[in-house]
DNA sequence: GACATCACG
DNA sequence: GACGTACGTGATGTCC
């Protein structure tokens, strides 16, 4: 039973990142052994915590305890001031992976680890130290921070664990000339060059403190300023009143953080050696887990830490495949044997299988687990006995299965504890089942996404490519398990002795892709891209995925009768026109009348011999003809109903209203997500018919969708990649960019501007950034080759930064068979050094990839930001559609979280790329999403 | 299952 | 000098 915090309990505050920082470069730059992760910070973070729970047993011993983190870098205060924290020193690349590494650290010694999305981890202890206070408690605050000094006083001291020396209020009075109280005012005053706040200029501490003891406090001696004798001290306070109060604002700690724990949660806890040790030994810490084992009294885990003989050859690769050796675990007995191995190790390889591929409607079937490469179990649970004589199979479970809930009952706490990792292929499927069924997996990996960020452009990151590529091994294949057809049974009808052999192999597959890929992150120097733009968007998916948006039927229903009418009469009138009946839906067909019999000019033949009935064929043929027109309008509707009315109502989900999609994370080449069952990023909305489809996707009762896109992110982009001042310029004074790319190209002053000529240049800033030839803009805009290479000539001389962009990234991808984004993805061109015409598409990708593809890294780490931002707003994110989020919000929040939205949107380049262009957001609320947009 | 077509960014 | 050509996706219908 937990006690509510009050007189008599003792709180002891952390601060995580000094104890980071200090044992960064405390030690030398250690590697895991195994595989060259960087552990050296890792290392001295434990032996600090070691080394204070050690010192902490005592009589004065603490009640409750809690390591606090900083999270994310944009907090409130670079709202107030722009460049806080601006000069500060980037991470170290060898530093950065080691972060997550100490929250489990933390988490391993059982103590409590607590951060807060947009909030520096002072404020969070200063939250804490004050409610301690209130409460009638104490609080020690093991820091050396000056910045937490305003704390002293009153039950709260610092420990500056390093020297073992308590600061109390004569320790702050020492170091500030001040006592608690008044520190800010000097702070303000004397200014901080390592977080960038300003102050006073040639104002010390000493200074500071002197004038504050004059005066009594900064108000006062701002009001007062003009009373100082030193004229140059004068002159300073009085020019830079609002600078100084400004650094008031900075230093002063917010002592109401909005928390998602109380203090009571703090409680000291014990330890748990089996979760600490697993961790020691995942990090390999031979030294240090031997000690901590002494302390604990249990025994040093065994560390196998023998590195792989060559970097790229793991000897994963040499053990064989061997069903035989799958264990079918059918009992709690045999399934606490695997769970205690999981925990030894830390991690597991996790796959699931189900009734169907759509994890809306698919039922759990069996899970399989590996630990080790070959070691790998399957638990079925609600497999179907089989029965030869009844064809429509048995509801009868078959023999030798556990309860299913006992199974998750089981499974559950480790599937949840962050101190195990979940490995899976393709995890957004499982966790998508698990979380239907109440289970949140976390941590994870995901193999995948692993080869996705190391291979992207390269090949397909599906099981059997990557077992085939990486590890030689054919998975055992699942058609001839469940058959094909009419005859196909899902796979609780699969016998339990295949199910084992096929559903074990998966996770040994993942498991050993796992062990493969873990190191070679590094090396591909891919592991940010992975950590910050691949892994945390399933969570945010599968959320995403799992809310749905609500379709109404009817409207659907409606569009879709109306579609059929007047296709039905489009049909007479184009048999008549053509003079004999055909099936207006065949290209090949509609052909031969067109060409053959009528015997219009301009008939083409494709490689497969048939003419081409294009739309921009059919249209240059409708200023001669009628019949092409007609073929025109009957196959817009066509494409409405037959992919949108009809198809869309069939994908509403009986239980939800809703209709469900599934993106892909690791499908496009450039980093952006694709869309299926159904592709919700392709509705309809350049045409007024089919922009009404979207009146159908609805808000529910009460609500509203708001819909938020970049505004030409793309050309954004480009204009700082490719540095073209012009476009910077006009974008920067918030100018029409393509009148302004026309003016500059054809010499029209804007207020002259004729929409014939902006839509020219629209299409030649479109054609830059597709990797543009005069061919395929003549084609475009349907002028002279000529013409078009003219245009192109100009835009070149005009903009002169997007040849040399574009020779240079040929060239780099010429040299390094990929190209890059801002933030680091790779995205591969195979093809770049390819001879004949294969040639010239692999350039133009090579050029798109890293334009196309850095939106589409923005876009997701607004995604990723995304839930954190907006918590305490009802709102619900829905959909991407490549530039654009859709919400779903209560009716009185929706101006709440189009501010929040926006802002995480047009900042989501930060801090990692300073863009020269700033993005800008447009937002629109409505009922519905034609509404909204 | 390949191909043509067309919906989106 | 000729080749072919805007970038990235997914769903549908026809035809073999």
């Amino acid at each position: 039973m937990t006690e509510t915090f009050g007189k008599g309990h003792y709180l002891h505050l952390i601060d995580g990142s000094a104890f980071i920082f200090r044992a960064y470069h405390a030690l030398p730059p250690l590697t895991r052994k195994s595989d060259g992760l960087p552990i050296g910070a890792v290392s001295g973070f434990c032996n600090m915590l070691q080394r204070y729970i050690d010192g902490n047993n005592g009589s004065d011993a603490p009640t409750h305890v809690a390591v606090i983190f900083d999270k994310g870098s944009h907090t409130f205060r670079n709202e107030m001031y722009d460049q806080y924290k601006a000069n500060r020193e980037a991470m170290p690349e060898d530093l950065r992976p080691q972060i997550p590494l100490t929250r489990r650290a933390t988490e391993a010694f059982n103590i409590a680890c607590e951060e807060i999305e947009g909030y520096e981890a002072d404020d969070i202890i200063a939250t804490l130290a004050v409610q301690a206070r209130a409460r009638g408690g104490r609080c020690t605050i093991i820091s050396s921070d000056k910045d937490l000094m305003q704390l002293v006083g009153d039950g709260v001291d610092m420990l500056d664990a390093m020297k073992n020396k308590v600061i109390d209020r004569e320790g702050v009075h020492e170091k500030f000339g001040v006592y608690p109280e008044r520190v800010v005012d000097v702070q303000a005053l004397a200014g901080d060059s390592v977080d960038n706040v300003p102050g006073a200029p040639g104002i010390g501490i000493k200074t500071a403190a002197l004038l504050i003891n004059e005066y009594g406090d900064l108000e006062t001696l701002l009001e007062r300023a003009n009373e100082i004798k030193q004229p140059k001290r004068r002159e300073t306070l009085i020019q830079h009143a609002d600078q100084i109060r400004l650094s008031k604002k900075l230093v002063m700690l917010d002592a109401d953080t909005p928390l998602d724990f109380t203090l009571e949660d703090l409680e000291v806890r014990a330890p748990d050696p089996g979760k600490l040790m697993a961790f020691l030994a995942e990090m390999e810490f031979r030294t240090l887990s031997k000690r901590i084992a002494d302390t604990l009294h249990v025994d040093p885990p065994v560390i196998d830490d023998t590195p792989p003989s060559a970097p790229d050859a793991p000897k994963v690769d040499d053990l064989p495949f061997d069903p035989e050796a799958y264990v079918h675990v059918s009992d709690a007995e045999a399934l606490q044997v695997w769970i205690d191995r999981i925990h030894e190790r830390g991690y597991v390889a996790v796959d699931t299988e189900t009734t169907g591929l759509n994890e809306m409607t698919a039922d759990l079937v069996g899970i399989s687990l590996a630990v080790e490469p070959g070691q790998a179990c399957y638990i079925p649970l609600i497999h179907k006995a089989s029965s030869s004589d009844d064809l429509f199979g048995s509801d009868d479970l078959a023999e030798g299965q556990m309860p299913l809930a006992q199974a998750l009952e089981m499974l559950k706490p480790v599937l949840e504890d962050a101190s195990i990792l979940k490995i899976g292929q393709n995890m957004k499927y499982d966790a998508k089942i698990f979380a239907r069924i109440g289970i949140a997996v976390a941590p994870i990996d995901d193999t995948m996404l692993m080869s996705y960020a190391m291979h992207g452009g390269l090949h397909g990151h599906g099981m059997d490519t990557l077992s085939e590529r990486y590890l030689h091994h054919s998975p055992i294949p699942i058609k001839p398990l469940l058959g094909s057809g009419k005859s196909a049974i899902t796979f609780d009808k699969v016998p339990l002795d295949k199910a084992v052999r096929y559903a074990a192999e998966d996770a040994d597959v993942t498991l050993r892709l796992w062990q493969m890929f873990k190191p070679q992150l590094h090396r591909a120097q891919v592991t940010r891209v992975y950590e910050r733009l691949e892994r945390p968007m399933v969570p945010v998916l599968a959320e995403m995925e799992r809310t749905g948006i609500k379709v109404d039927r009817d409207t659907l229903s409606r569009m879709s009768n109306a579609f059929s009418q007047k296709m039905a009469a489009l049909e007479d009138e184009i048999h008549t026109l053509a003079g004999r009946k055909f099936n207006v839906g065949s290209p090949k067909q509609l052909g031969e009348i067109l060409f053959d019999e009528m015997g219009l000019e301009g008939g083409k033949k494709g490689k497969t011999g048939a003419y081409a009935t294009g739309a921009d064929v059919l249209e240059d043929l409708a200023t001669e003809h009628e019949l092409p027109a007609r073929i025109l309008d009957w196959r817009q509707l066509s494409k409405l109903k037959s992919t949108y009315t009809d198809a869309l109502q069939d994908h509403i989900n009986p239980d939800t209203g809703r209709v469900h999609t599934s993106y892909s994370i690791a499908g496009a080449s450039t980093g952006r997500l694709a869309s299926t069952d159904p592709n919700l990023q392709n509705i309809p909305i350049r045409s007024e018919e089919g922009r009404r489809i979207r009146e159908a996707f609805v808000a529910e009762d009460g609500k509203v969708l708001v819909a938020l896109d970049y505004s030409q992110i793309e050309l954004r982009i480009l204009a700082h990649i490719a540095d073209l001042p012009a476009l910077k310029q006009a974008f920067a004074d918030g100018q029409d960019i393509h009148a302004m790319t026309a003016s500059e190209m054809f010499d029209v002053p804007l207020d002259e501007m004729t929409p014939d000529i902006r839509r020219q240049a629209k299409a030649i800033n479109f054609g830059v950034i597709y990797g543009i030839s005069g061919f395929g803009l003549a084609r475009n805009l349907r002028i002279p080759r000529a013409q078009a290479q003219g245009f192109i000539d100009r835009y070149f001389e005009r903009f002169p930064g997007i040849r040399t962009y574009m020779d240079d990234t040929k060239a780099f991808a010429k040299e390094h068979g990929f190209v890059q984004t801002l933030f680091g993805r790779r995205i591969h061109t195979p093809n770049i050094n390819a001879k004949g015409p294969h040639a010239g598409f692999a350039q133009r990708a090579a050029i798109n990839a890293p334009i196309q593809g850095t939106a589409a890294d923005v876009i997701r780490r607004a995604m990723v930001r995304m839930p954190d931002a907006t918590r305490g707003i009802p709102a619900r994110m829905l959909l991407q559609v490549h530039d654009e989020l859709l919400f779903e919000v209560d009716k009185g929040a929706a101006e709440d979280l189009i501010g929040v939205a926006r802002d995480v949107m047009e900042n989501a380049a930060d801090p990692v790329v300073k863009l020269d262009v700033k993005l800008t957001v447009d937002a629109g609320q409505g009922a519905n999403w034609a509404e909204a947009h």
